[in-house]
DNA sequence: CGTTATGTTGACCTCCTTCAAAGGCTGTGG
DNA sequence: CCACAGCCTTTGAAGGAGGTCAACATAACG
């Protein structure tokens, strides 16, 4: 019996002493048996593109942690319109909000297939009084929360569309964990919630890069492109 | 003789224990001899307009908080440009990035005359972990950047120029603590890196929101406006 | 195999940028 | 006190970038 997943795959309880990211994520240099002794339910799942992992507005009672894929952060505007904030990849900790009180202030949707470990609010807190590592990684988990929207800002909110693009794509190679190989590219309606910009410009910009023989693709996937030129374009 | 203060008015050793505001800056909750006990100086500052605090890239010892006034963080671009990633006013917490080890993120900038507490890494460090109360106003402040971070975004970077700038005249409006009241706009320049749109662009909004009767403004002074019809540009 | 979402393209028009010039305010020195 | 320089703001004209609306193509899907 899979708990309280509508269709989300429920891998398991998660196993954190033997988690090959474990390292990397928010737990990394607590002692084997510590997270075994909360006997709180950290779950360990994995999402399809295009789950919903929660909505903004609700109340929150868990926060991820990813240990592969991409997810959305999106915010819905009041005159309809929405808008992605974030874009957020292995390691990274989503719903921090949770932790001073707050509902979600995001619709978090899954972009790549994750997998995800949710943690309950309060095995977080407790680590948090408890070990000065996961004290520390928490406060870098927020830094890193601030220096990526700042990034959202400057690097996808300033320019031209094509130079936004470019930086896009170069961010979205970055977020990839295994370099050099094929990934899905976001819709254009998402390209365009993330620049600011409609879905046809970003179509527009896209084609035009396929034709420049800036990006190589085939359907929505991504198969490589010419980085130095790309990186020109992110300077204009 | 003045601490390193270039320019910078010294106003003394901050005496927490009888501040003003305290009860809504960091140190809300803290007994009242605790931070004398700590020796370490926290010093009160008067910066006028235009004065820098620190700057992008600068090793970091010291956060600040904001008794009175507003300051702006900016980042310079790869390309030359610049942009304005966050306005924080009284209560807000700058220079958070140091807590973890980094070097400043911004260069921060008084825009309205202001009081700061200049804090020393390690008060903020050891309080946080001696009190709970400090380290719940941390975790706050974290989250508060980040959520102006988002408004930034969705409210500075989305949509037309001209509902962009509404959105910034009712964000000042906000961080106004003496409401109704005059205060000095940002320059024409100022808002160009705000809203991402150029000198001239915000200057001719801004010349026929004074027009329309949208705002009343004196020079640079700003004496008023119709909130309702700016809400209603805001949500274009 | 139709049906529906998603991507592409065209035409047109609006908004914003760019470049240029003029006006206004401030401070400084004569 | 006035003249002048420097800075910021305003305004104009022209071109370009992006939005809008619509048609069509293509891929995804039951």
């Amino acid at each position: 019996m899979k708990p309280n997943c509508t269709n989300l795959e429920w891998v398991g309880r998660a196993r954190c002493s033997v988690c090959d990211v474990r390292n990397f994520v928010l737990f990394a240099g607590l002692p084997a048996n510590t997270l075994d002794s909360l006997l709180l339910p950290i779950d360990n799942l994995h999402a399809p593109q295009h789950h919903p992992l929660y909505g903004q507005g609700e109340a929150a009672a868990h926060v991820y942690t990813i240990r592969s894929g991409l997810i959305k952060l999106r915010v819905d505007l009041p005159n309809g319109g929405q808008r992605i904030v974030r874009l957020l990849g292995p390691g990274d900790l989503i719903g921090m909000e949770a932790l001073v009180g707050d509902p979600y202030h995001h619709s978090a949707i899954v972009m790549q297939d994750a997998d995800l470990c949710r943690i309950p609010l309060e095995v977080v807190r407790k680590l948090d009084q408890t070990s000065p590592e996961v004290h520390r990684a928490l406060q870098q988990r927020w830094q890193r929360s601030v220096d990526q929207a700042d990034l959202f800002i400057t690097s996808l909110s300033t320019g031209s569309a094509e130079s936004r693009m470019a930086r896009l794509l170069m961010m979205l190679l970055q977020s990839q964990t295994t370099i050099h190989t094929e990934f899905s590219l976001p819709s254009r309606e998402d390209m365009g919630a993330l620049l600011g910009i409609t879905t046809e410009t970003a179509s527009r910009i896209m084609a035009e890069f396929k034709r420049r023989g800036l990006v190589q693709m085939d359907r929505s996937i991504y198969m490589g492109c010419d980085q130095d030129q790309l990186a020109a374009l992110a300077e204009s």
